[in-house]
DNA sequence: GCCAACGTTGGC
DNA sequence: GCCAACGTTGGC
């Protein structure tokens, strides 16, 4: 199984929203290596849910159920799209602060590519980001 | 609201 | 195929 980490604004698709739908269309990605990290999904990876410009944290955490499939909103018809699920809340959110003061993250996506909306994740980030939002997964 | 980082576009 | 210009994202 392997780990991700998924942007989203949250007046746009916040993480209320996300466990309101229980599972969404993750859609509207527009960049390549974002999409071929969509394209390297499996069904049943993770996924950290994190709240870009407002909140700036890990909040929650999804499943993928769905693999990549053509994206109809994409005009181009060049990108596709995941589909995920609500698994948990994270029971304190991660800030992004934390992330970037604890020296084990240096070469997380998110440190390394702020601008990188959908990122890989290792193992032991994934470990050490659970522990320290109180997630026993 | 500003600015840095970075992806994309288009002229040559 | 290079590179400058431009647009977008996202943290501060």
């Amino acid at each position: 199984m392997a780990y991700w980490l998924v942007k989203s604004e949250p007046f746009k698709y916040a993480w209320d929203k996300m466990v309101a739908d229980k599972r969404t269309h993750w859609d509207g990605v527009r960049n390549y290596q974002a999409s071929n990290n969509l394209k390297a999904m499996k069904i049943g990876d993770r996924c950290f849910f994190y709240h870009s410009n407002e909140g700036l944290a890990i909040v929650g955490i999804v499943e993928v159920v769905k693999e990549y499939y053509p994206d109809d909103s994409d005009p181009a018809g060049r990108f596709g799209m995941v589909d995920v699920a609500a698994v948990a809340p994270m029971p304190n959110p991660v800030t992004l602060a934390q992330i970037k003061g604890d020296p084990r993250f240096a070469e997380l996506g998110l440190v390394r590519q702020s601008r990188l909306s959908v990122s890989g994740v290792s193992d032991e980030a994934w470990a050490q980001i659970c522990e320290l939002g109180g997630y026993k997964g």
